[in-house]
RNA sequence: GCCGGAGUGGCGGAACUGGCAGACGCGCGGGACUCAAAAUCCCGUGUCCUUCGGGACGUGUGGGUUCGACCCCCACCUCCGGCACCA
């Protein structure tokens, strides 16, 4: 028997694959068909072990839906714009365009040595112009529809990365990217309309099949919550100012009223004091104020009135007020809020209860913020003694009949801020006329090419604004003198609508077909880390719910099934270029194969949790390739051929068959779908040259084969087959999974005394007979009977004394 | 604070619908092969007790339901993750 050597299976089997375009699909509508996606990689570094597993991970799915008779597309590409690409780029010390393409070349170098099972013409990168020229094309589709718009407001400024972030990408006051601390910054921006769609996002993900953890996720992130906005007249400014609460029920407990230091109505205040605090204020970084223990604030010398019992309400600003929730104005209830109760004790200011617990005491040092049963109404006027939520409900009602408010929904979304002041990203197609104003570019001289320039790094202003040829245009309505934008896209749109171009990628018409794309969508697996849960996921459910309103697609919900998988730990922190512990599987595809790799990543534990890279696993991992590898040959040479002739090894194989197809088909519980195989080859070992053995070794194979096809096509071959990437997968017979023996557990009080070996067939009352006569039984019986006797078939048989 | 998830041998994990706890693998111990080692193969491996037949205990803690609970219910502890001065 030859040597076991992964290096030269694994090019034979790959050149085989290729030269037999083995996972390339038409368009034609096969059904059934099945799309199978991971998300995209930035191409800013090399491999690591997290993309290993993610793309395993599809890849069994691929391989095994395609032998399942389905019609799977399969495809790879690249989020190849935006600030992980540039700052690679950057740190590199080389030009992004350069890098980019380089590291795609290598990444694309190591995707292959692995063997995943991709359809490689539609690889798709979105730097390229016939990528992003359809992406300026759908923008001024969403221009034009009113869901992108450009207005000033305050944004997530980062310091290090000079340019705006989205809500999204700000985690805890920090950029997600960098970790710089985030400033607030008042810009004109542009913005889609994504909180337009707010309830459809959370209505919605009750007919995707996600883990309810990222659904959970998506619900906190879209943070609906109930209300009323209420109108609280100023006359000082002659405005009505309108606030959002959730608590309506406590209006008669407001002794204040608080203004964002943003609000839009705070510049019209004429006080020294006020312009000072405001100044300080947004001089704060986000997480600074986030923190900030004690309440501050300034009293602007101005009232506001409440609307229900005419109370003039003196107005603060104060920093404890968010501008990016609600109205960005706030009455301020002292007894029922704590934050308002703290203020009120910094700037010594009357607190009234208004809500009465059911037992009648308070802790009056701290705000009564619960929702207990029986609460009622007190210091209300008309509405004492009513029980709190039905007061509130009567409020609002009087409210609205005054056209002084109503009940409304407020979420937590905010529109998504997309315009980067960075380099390498998409253009945005528009031009700024001096005499016609905004106006956008023509679909017919799209693309908008992202030009070459010497120096792309970031300085706060966007770099393109230096490229004057490129920015000084003719006006396209008026042919006047004019300028382009000179801001790009964020990459997360690019990653709204990728997977629309993979299915037609090479289309020059328009973004793609909406038949192709109809036939293929949604994608039937979604496959990626749960870091992009919120961000990614709710923006191209964003997208697409917008291209179905125009009429491009025939779906409302782009990823039917999302799976989530963990992350590979190393000492227990996620591996990622950030943490710098990452271990790249080079030297180990070097080491030891793909195979072995292969198998590995998913053996080390179930692929939606977290799981701890050791090397020792995959060591593991080859001992298995190499013991399939020597027994399967030895079965070669020694085995019978012929029909199996049912035995116990049959037995085992059919029931492998039976546990493989539902722990990939079904669980994807991929890790016991291995130790299932591995239980069969163990058996087989033991029996190398049996009836049944050559049976037994093919159906190892033909199960291994999602997980290590290289080795897998080479003993298929050998054992006298081809192909064995298009060949059925195995069914298992149903007679051979029954058994000829079962082992009956008997239990005396519950506790098991003794196990019987009898046919499955075995009548009830005879089994329980058997049970009785056990030895061992008896001795616990106490020559007594039992009062009662459960008999589960087939199972066990329980005597109760 | 609100929301989501998880606690099982020395380790990663298995037990899918309430019915044999610990599959499979790692590690460890013993043995075979070898001058020796590596590799490979075989046997053993939850804890405690044992007259070696077996027995008792055992899935974070305390209760409950059930003939029977890792699994269901109640309360709690610990850990991980998301959101959060969100009105």
């Amino acid at each position: 028997m030859d040597r076991y050597e992964p290096g030269v299976i694994e090019e034979k089997w790959q050149r085989r694959w290729a030269d037999a375009r083995a996972f390339e699909v038409s368009n034609d509508p096969i059904q059934p068909k099945s799309y199978v996606l991971e998300m995209l990689p930035y191409p800013s570094g090399t491999l690591h072990m997290g993309h290993m597993l993610v793309y395993t991970i599809g890849d069994v799915v691929t391989r095994f839906r395609a032998r399942n008779g389905m019609h799977v597309l399969h495809p790879q590409g690249f989020d190849s714009f935006g600030l992980p690409a540039e700052n690679a780029a950057i740190r590199e010390g080389v030009h992004p365009r350069i890098s980019t393409e380089r590291n795609i070349d290598a990444i694309t170098r190591s995707y292959r040595r692995v063997g995943w099972a991709y359809d490689w013409p539609r690889l798709t990168s979105t730097h390229q112009p016939d990528y992003y020229r359809w992406q300026q094309w759908q923008f001024l589709r969403f221009l034009e529809r009113g869901l992108a718009y450009r207005k000033a407001a305050p944004v997530k400024w980062c310091p290090n990365d000079q340019t705006v972030l989205a809500n999204e990408q700000v985690k805890e006051g920090r950029c997600e990217r960098c970790g710089a601390e985030v400033e607030s910054r008042l810009m004109e921006q542009w913005f889609f309309r994504i909180t337009d769609y707010a309830q459809a996002l959370l209505d919605d993900l009750e007919t995707v099949d996600w883990p309810e953890s990222i659904k959970a996720r998506q619900r906190n992130w879209i943070g609906r919550s109930e209300g009323a906005e209420i109108q609280f007249r100023i006359d000082e400014l002659d405005e009505d100012i309108a606030v959002f609460t959730t608590r309506p029920d406590t209006l008669y407990g407001a002794t204040f009223f608080v203004l964002a230091p943003e609000h839009e109505l705070v510049p019209r205040i004429d006080s020294d004091e006020v312009r000072e605090y405001v100044r300080r204020a947004s001089a704060k970084k986000t997480a600074e104020r986030a923190a900030a223990t004690e309440k501050t604030g300034v009293f602007t010398g101005m009232h506001a009135i409440n609307p229900v019992n005419g109370e003039r309400l003196p107005v603060y600003v104060a920093d404890y007020v968010l501008t990016d929730y609600g109205t960005g104005a706030i009455m301020a209830v002292p007894a029922h809020d704590q934050r308002d109760f703290d203020f009120a004790r910094a700037f010594d200011l009357p607190i009234r209860q208004v809500v009465k617990p059911p037992d009648g005491d308070v802790d009056e040092s701290v705000a009564y913020v619960e929702h207990a049963e029986g609460e009622v109404l007190v210091n209300s006027s008309d509405y004492d003694g009513l029980p709190a939520p039905e007061g509130g409900r009567r409020i609002v009602e009087a409210l609205a009949a005054d056209g002084r408010g109503g009940f409304t929904v407020n979420y937590r979304l905010r529109d998504w801020g997309f315009s980067r002041q960075r380099y390498w990203g998409c253009p945005i197609p528009i031009v700024y006329c001096e005499a016609c104003g905004m106006v956008p570019v023509p679909d017919d001289q799209l693309p908008v090419h992202l030009p070459e320039i010497e120096d792309y790094k970031p300085k706060g202003v966007p770099p393109l604004a230096q490229a004057e040829d490129w920015v000084n245009v003719a006006c396209p309505s008026c042919g006047g003198p004019a300028k382009r934008e000179v801001e790009t896209m964020d990459t997360f749109v690019d990653s709204s609508w990728y997977f629309l171009r993979y299915c037609d990628p090479q289309n020059d018409a328009a973004p793609f077909d909406s038949a192709v794309v109809d036939y293929w969508n949604p994608v039937d697996l979604y496959i990626g880390g749960v870091d992009h849960a919120t961000v990614h996921m709710i923006y191209a459910r964003f997208w697409i719910k917008v291209l179905n309103d125009m009429g491009m697609v025939g779906f409302r919900e782009p990823f039917a099934a999302f799976f989530s998988n963990g992350w590979v730990t190393l000492g227990k922190s996620k591996m990622s270029k950030r943490a710098g512990n990452i271990v790249g599987p080079d030297d180990f595809l070097d080491r030891y194969g793909a195979d072995a790799c292969r198998l590995n990543i998913l053996f080390l534990g179930p692929a939606n949790e977290d799981m701890e890279w050791t090397e020792t696993s995959v060591e593991a991992m080859n001992r298995f390739v190499r013991r399939l590898w020597s027994v399967v040959n030895e079965v070669v040479e020694r085995a019978p051929a012929g029909e199996p002739e049912g035995g116990a090894l049959a037995r085992k194989a059919h029931a492998t068959i039976a546990k493989v197809t539902d722990d990939i088909g079904r669980r994807f519980a991929f890790n016991t779908a291995i130790a299932a195989v591995m239980e069969l080859v163990n058996e087989l070992s033991k029996d190398r040259a049996g009836a049944d053995s050559r049976f037994a070794a093919e159906t190892a194979v033909s199960l291994v084969q999602p997980y290590a096809p290289h080795v897998a096509e080479e003993l298929w071959e050998r054992l006298g087959h081809e192909r064995l990437w298009e060949s059925p997968w195995p069914v298992a017979d149903p007679a051979l999974l029954e058994v000829d023996t079962v082992e009956v557990v008997v239990q005396v009080n519950g506790k098991i005394r003794d196990r019987l070996q009898v046919a499955p067939s075995v009548a009830e009352d005879e089994l329980v007979a058997l049970a009785r006569a056990s030895e061992k039984v008896q001795a616990f019986l106490n020559g007594g009977d039992a009062a009662r006797v459960v008999v589960v078939p087939g199972k066990l048989v329980n005597f109760v004394l």
